[in-house]
DNA sequence: AGCCGTATGTACACTAGTGTCAACTGATTT
DNA sequence: AAATCAGTTGACACTAGTGTACATACGGCT
């Protein structure tokens, strides 16, 4: 087996072009005869690399964990007031690195046709809302409210991801401050946007505008 | 031809078995063979009623249409204030009558491996949005406002239907009005509740309590 | 009784996928 | 030079689905 450490070979690119299937087209896309016409494979090389169709599936899924594992440590982090702490959760949205929407999308209409990943998903919604819940009560906000606003913040997103919209980075950015007192019930200072603005390279000087 | 006015034999049974498969399953699972068996028919007397499988999934297409024009209709109905409008708008998320959550989610998922779907999503999205849209408007929120608010509402529906949650009706209610303060930035009156409840049957009297 | 439209079933030819196996290739080790 | 190992391959046997052609059943008309 090549599983060790660094598999030099191609395993890593069945998985990579599974997952292109998958964001592009669902689960269903993702099978081994179109994968090995992309690849220029014999089909049965994959069975070199993994057991079979469900264990290259199960490669996705953990791919897929690292989302939540972005989001509840953007949760976690320092922030001095809740509108800093949302901008911080804010994070995910606009850095793919953090957070894959298209993957997240994908996963989640899989879970239709699997109970396996609706139950995954299920946890892991669990966990992303408790700590966004655990986020607002910090800042001082009571059981009711903080169970209402982390729904909101987090349905939104996942409304957001369903929607697949294609927006410019501006568009969204001039959204940010009505969303963030939306999901806060605060406004945000000029000082708050500008330094979530300038962490994402969006402004120019390091100075405030 | 069955299909002038009531094709009285079992085109319909067909279309429901297939609407089962889909929101249970997904559209991969709307297969010819599959359902037959699930109807305990040949699988060919398909065929009688249907010229193919596609005629088929347009059927339920157009029965996901209606989703759009129930959502429409509440944004549009009479209204005092914003936040009886915005429970006019809910009406739609307690009533599966209204709105047929299930097959929105179904109908999204399948949009991952269609792209005429998407396109149809994507054209019901932004109708619905711009009801919603108009609604802020129509109540002297400034164009920004309306435009984040309504995408708000919007999307914590989707992220709803998305994460397929099953609640209770008693906790869904308990969190109205903290969204509908969070959609409109006002308070809703009790009054404003006590005639939503009522409107769903879950207020014994007729009098506030 | 015979006919006609509705409705179903059987048989066929086809496509697209799965997984197993044993044989091959080309580089590296011994 | 031979053996070994990683990776690849085609042939095979299988399942699940599609759609077409044709034969049949059945109830209501004339």
């Amino acid at each position: 087996m090549a599983n060790d450490t660094t598999s030099k070979g191609s395993r890593d690119a069945w998985i990579t072009a599974a997952y292109q299937a998958l964001i592009e087209q669902g689960v269903d896309a993702v099978r081994i005869a179109p994968l090995s016409k992309r690849l220029k494979l014999a089909r049965t090389s994959f069975y070199w690399f993994f057991e079979d169709r469900e264990t290259l599936l199960q490669a996705l899924l953990d791919q897929w964990k690292k989302n939540t594992d972005a989001l509840t440590n953007r949760a976690d982090a320092y922030a001095e007031t809740i509108v800093e702490a949302v901008l911080n959760v804010n994070d995910c949205w606009l850095d793919p690195r953090l957070f894959d929407a298209q993957l997240e999308f994908a996963v989640r209409s899989w879970a239709l046709q699997s109970p396996e990943v609706a139950a995954l998903i299920e946890a892991a919604d669990a966990t992303r809302m408790e700590s966004l819940r655990q986020m607002f009560l910090r800042f001082g906000y009571d059981a009711t409210a903080a169970d209402v606003r982390s729904r909101t913040i987090y349905l939104v997103q996942i409304g957001y991801i369903s929607m697949n919209t294609v927006e410019d980075v501006e568009t969204r950015m001039r959204r940010i401050p009505q969303y963030v007192e939306a999901f806060t019930g605060k406004i945000p200072e000029p000082r708050d946007i500008d330094r979530f603005k300038s962490r994402h390279g969006l402004l120019d000087k390091g100075e405030p505008q």
